[in-house]
DNA sequence: TGCTAAAATGAAAGTGCTTTCATTATTCTT
DNA sequence: AAGAATAATGAAAGCACTTTCATTTTAGCA
C-alpha cells in the first residue's frame, strides 16, 4: 500500500479525484454547484482519505473542551504539586484541559502573561506564587480572561492567601511556650528573581515580632538566609546547628527545607526534637511520613478552590471579586 | 478619523504601531526577539485595538500547534512529577505547551485515547505508566499521532522502560551479600485498576528469584500486598514489622512505601539498619532527604527522553521506532 | 446547424498569520 | 578605532483554504 499519510490537505483530495482544489472546495461548501458525478467522486475520495478541513477540526476541539491554563514557578516543587493536584481533581469531571506553565525567568512570565490572554485560546488562568505587574493584570482585565492568583493579592483578581505572618507567628508562640530562649530561622528570604514573591520574608517577621514581644529577639546570626535548593539548605542547616551557641529549635520556613535540616542533623548525629526542635511551613505530604511538625497551609485546597473559582466564574460571568484568606494549623508531630 | 468596523487584524496593528507585521507576530510569539520598548508600544495598539489573532490563520501558518499531552496516571505521585519534570524541561526550550491529562479510569483513558488524535490539536502524545489497548495504538498510529510509551512495551510506538526483574534481583543479591537469610516484600502487586501496569510484580519476581537460587526462599507471610496510599503501606508495614519471625531486611517496592516503613519502624522503635534494613525503589527526591538506600530508575531523565523522541519524531517525522531500556542503579544510602 | 445561455471547472488572487532569510543597527573585542 | 558578533527588524515566501473571474463544456432552441 501507499506510505504513511500525513493529515491529507485539499489538495491531496483534488490530485486523488482528479479535480482542482477549487472544485473540491465547493463540493464542501456549495455542493450545488459542482455536478453530481464530480462530487460523489471527490467525496469517495474525501471518505478514504479521512480529509477533515483543518479548521473544522480545530472548531470542534476548541468546543468540545475547555482549556484552562496554569502558571507556577517550579511546578515539580512538592508545595505547587499539592496545588496542582487540588486544581485537577476539581477539574476532572468537568472536561477541561489542564495547560502548564512553567515559568523560569521573569521574561518568560511576562511573554505568557502578555500573549496567554491573546492567543492562548484559554478559558482562564491560575497564576501561582507570582507577582504580577499591574499592566498586565490590566491586559487580563481588558481581554475577559478570568484569572485567579494564588498566593499574591491584588484588586482587580480573585485571589487565594493565607496570612504568612500569622504562621509565623503561630511557631514562635509555641516554641516559646515549649520553653525555647535560643531559636533560629532558615529561609529563602531573598528569592533571586525578580517575580517570585516573598511569602517568607512575612514568615520571618511573625516569628521575630512574637519572639521580641517575648523578650528574646531573634538575632542576626540565628537567621539564616537559604536558597530553596538541596545543597543551599543544607549549608545554612549546617551552620545554623554547628554554632557555638546552638539554638534550641529551629523554624524552616517550608517543609523542604525543613528536611534538609533534619538530614543535616542526622549526620551531626543530634537528635530531634530532643537536641533541636524543628518546625516547618506547608504540610507538605512529606511531612506526615517523617513526623515532621509543621504549619499546614491547606495546599491541596487552595488549588481546589482556584480551580473552582474560575469554573464558577465561567459559567456565570458575574465578578464578585473573591478574596480568600485559608486558615492556617499548627500540625503537631514529632520534631516539636 | 475612519469608521472602521471591521474586526483588526494584524496589519491594522502594525501599521498604527508603526513596525512590520513580521514584529508584530513575533512580540506576541517570540517576546524575547524583540526589543521591549517597541513589545510595549505593539501591545498598547494591541490593547486599544483590542486585536485578536484568528486562531484558524495561526494554526494553517504554522502546521503544529505547539502542544504535546501527556496521559498519566496519579500525576502528582512523586515519580511521576519527577518524570513529568523531565518532560518539561525538555519541552521548555522548544516552545511547546504541555497539556496535562490525568487519568483515574478506563473509560477517561479510552475517551482521551479515542478522541486526542482525531481532534488532532496535539502534535505529539507521551503515555505514562499506562497499559494501552492494541486497537487504541492503531488509532494513534493510523491517525499519525506520534506518541512515546513510558514503563510499557508496544512494537508499534516509541518506548522507554527499565528491567524490573533486574531491579529486584540487585536488592536482592545485595541483601544476601550483606549476610541477610529472613526478608520480606512490600509492593502493590495487584492495582485494581484494568488500565495501571504491573511492573511491581516484575519487581518481586526479581527479587524472589535471587532469593531461591541462594537457597532463602521468600515465603508467602513476607510478601505483603499494599495499595499505593499512605493508609495501605502503613498496613503492610505494621504486619511485616511484628511478625514473631521479623525479617531483618525489607524490599519496598517503591520509595513512597519504603517511607512509610520507615515511620512506622520509627513508631515501632526499631531502629533502620539495625533492626531493619530497608532498600526502596524510584529513587525520588525524598529519598536523598531521608537517606533511603534504593534503586534508582532515572524518572527524570525517562521524561526527558521521552519528550526528545517525540521532538525528534516531530521534526523529521522518520519513523524509526526506538526502544529504550533505562539503566538502573543501586545508591547506597543509610538504611540498608 | 448555428448561436446563446447556463453549467462546470480551474487559475490565480486573496485571507491573516508564521517563518526564513537578508539587512541594518548596536554592542563587544582587541 | 576597526572588525566581529549579536540584536532588532522587515520583505517576502509559505500555509490550507475560499472566492473571484475567466474559460471551457454542455444544453437549449430557432
Amino acid at each position: 500500500m501507499s506510505p504513511v499519510q500525513k493529515t491529507p490537505t485539499i489538495y491531496d483530495v483534488a490530485r486523488e479525484a482528479g479535480v482542482s482544489i477549487t472544485t473540491v472546495s465547493r463540493a464542501l461548501n456549495k455542493p450545488d454547484r459542482v455536478n453530481p458525478q464530480t462530487r460523489a467522486r471527490i467525496m469517495e475520495v474525501i471518505d478514504t482519505l479521512g480529509f477533515v478541513p483543518k479548521a473544522e477540526a480545530r472548531a470542534r476541539a476548541m468546543r468540545r473542551n475547555g482549556r484552562i491554563g496554569v502558571i507556577t514557578p517550579f511546578f515539580t516543587a512538592p508545595s505547587f504539586v499539592q496545588r496542582l493536584r487540588g486544581v485537577a481533581s476539581a477539574l476532572a469531571h468537568e472536561h477541561y484541559e489542564l495547560v502548564i506553565y512553567p515559568v523560569d525567568s521573569v521574561e518568560q512570565l511576562q511573554g505568557y502573561l502578555a500573549s496567554i490572554p491573546i492567543v492562548g485560546n484559554l478559558d482562564g488562568l491560575i497564576i501561582m506564587s507570582l507577582a504580577i505587574e499591574d499592566q498586565d493584570v490590566r491586559r487580563l482585565v481588558e481581554n475577559a480572561m478570568p484569572a485567579v492568583l494564588i498566593e499574591y493579592l491584588n484588586q482587580e483578581l480573585h485571589c487565594i492567601v493565607i496570612r504568612d505572618e500569622q504562621g509565623g507567628y503561630m511557631v514562635g508562640e509555641y516554641f516559646l511556650r515549649k520553653g525555647h530562649r535560643c531559636m533560629g530561622f532558615i529561609g529563602d528570604i531573598e528569592p533571586p528573581e525578580r517575580y517570585a514573591i516573598h511569602p517568607v520574608r512575612l514568615r520571618l517577621q511573625g516569628f521575630k515580632s512574637v519572639l521580641e514581644q517575648a523578650g528574646v529577639p531573634l538575632s542576626k546570626e540565628y537567621i539564616k538566609q537559604a536558597p530553596y535548593t538541596p545543597e543551599g539548605s543544607r549549608q545554612a542547616a549546617y551552620e545554623l546547628l554547628t554554632m557555638d551557641k546552638r539554638p534550641t529549635a529551629i523554624f524552616a520556613a517550608s517543609d523542604i527545607q525543613a528536611l534538609s535540616v533534619m538530614k543535616v542533623a542526622r549526620q551531626l548525629g543530634l537528635k530531634i526534637p530532643e537536641d533541636v526542635a524543628l518546625i516547618g511551613f506547608d504540610d507538605i505530604d512529606m511531612a506526615d511520613y517523617v513526623d515532621l511538625t509543621t504549619v499546614r497551609q491547606h495546599l491541596d485546597e487552595s488549588g481546589r478552590l482556584a480551580a473552582e473559582l474560575l469554573l464558577d466564574h465561567l459559567k456565570n460571568p458575574k465578578p464578585i471579586l473573591q478574596h480568600i484568606t485559608l486558615p492556617l494549623t499548627l500540625i503537631e508531630r514529632a520534631t516539636a
